[in-house]
DNA sequence: AAAGACTGCAACCGCAACCTT
DNA sequence: GAAGGTTGCGGTTGCAGTCTT
């Protein structure tokens, strides 16, 4: 970084800073902005600034024209279609918000952020702490859990996201000690594990919210978590879930937590990494046929999604 | 009606990556 | 290769508007 060398270029550079403006934009600043970048389009953002009469920074200038003035931003509240998408991208990429944003055609990374860290987080910990608190005999987390398997209320299996993911005992989990325990029914086409063994760590809670979400699909309800109870019938041994949805089967939870304890034991010594895609299959993602949700071409847009970069989760 | 608490969001800050000289 | 300059990103903050008491 640029580091003055005499006392002039010091004195120049806080001159000049002390004319910069900060804080709110003025209608009269925006509309200069406006009319500067569509005259002359886009360009360094510093002679941007300068160019157009601005007593502001080139950073600010950028951030106002991306989150602000430019033209083919989308107004107003987010759609549940798309807070779906983001609910989705999110349990993929993380707080990569440019990622995220760049598959929401209109929508800003910091509007996104902010949609995320405002009304996403509260919404899922308050429907998350409904749900528990009707199950005070099972304390947390285990009572999320138990909820998030028994029943495919709306936002269950995203509330345990967020739980999990506030928890500072489950972290960055990992899910899969073998090929036996498939995390992913509907996506086991798709899922496999490298040698018999997870050679990384990804969210265990996303794995939940990735059975959830494939299971449902956009609008889709299917009641009761049903696949995942059929993976652990098949594949362990374990009892599936019985009769109603709303009947607890400690067998089912009390091993889910022992193979989790397990598996973070083991890549705490693991060194390798694992993709993504190798896990969750993206591609085959999204079940039913093609989506058509308001203005947007959603089939294009999943499909955009299966195009998302390898991610390497690291092992903590 | 007033004051304090809460909320949502625009904008800033620091950092890292990349480009240029 | 080093240093300066720019861009982009994610975390954080400050404030205006709204809600609650």
């Amino acid at each position: 970084m640029r580091k003055p060398g005499d006392q002039m270029v010091k004195e120049k550079l806080n001159n000049t800073k002390a004319k910069l403006r900060k804080g709110l934009w003025s209608p009269e600043e925006d509309e200069k902005l406006m009319n500067y970048m569509l005259m002359n389009g886009q360009g360094c953002w510093s002679d941007i600034a300068r160019n157009a009469g601005l007593q502001r920074c080139g950073k600010s200038c950028r951030l106002r024209w991306i989150n602000y003035l430019r033209p083919d931003l989308k107004r107003g509240a987010f759609s549940s279609q798309e807070e779906e998408l983001i609910i989705h991208l999110h349990s993929i990429l993380g707080n990569r918000w440019s990622q995220i944003a760049a598959r929401l055609p209109g929508r800003t990374d910091n509007e996104i952020k902010n949609f995320w860290n405002s009304t996403v987080k509260k919404r899922l910990k308050n429907i998350n702490n409904n749900s528990t608190s009707s199950q005070d005999s099972i304390s947390e987390p285990r009572g999320a859990v138990m909820q998030g398997l028994i029943t495919m209320n709306e936002y269950d299996m995203t509330a345990m996201y967020l739980d999990s993911t506030s928890s500072s005992s489950s972290s960055v989990q990992a899910m899969v000690m073998n090929s036996q325990f498939n995390p992913f029914p509907p996506l086991d086409n798709k899922f496999s594990v490298v040698n018999g063994t997870i050679a990384g760590s990804f969210d265990f809670s996303t794995c939940l919210q990735q059975v959830d979400m494939a299971n449902r699909g956009f609008g889709q309800d299917y009641g009761v978590m049903e696949p995942y109870v059929m993976g652990l019938e098949n594949d362990l041994s374990v009892p599936a879930l019985e009769g109603t949805a709303t009947e607890p089967n400690n067998a089912v939870y009390d091993y889910i937590f022992d193979t989790k304890a397990n598996i973070n034991s083991q890549l705490n010594n693991s060194t390798e990494s694992i993709k993504v895609e190798d896990i969750v299959g993206i591609e085959n993602h999204w079940q039913g046929d093609s989506f058509k949700m308001g203005e947007l071409d959603w089939e294009g847009l999943l499909a955009n999604v299966s195009s998302l970069p390898y991610l390497d989760f690291q092992v903590e």
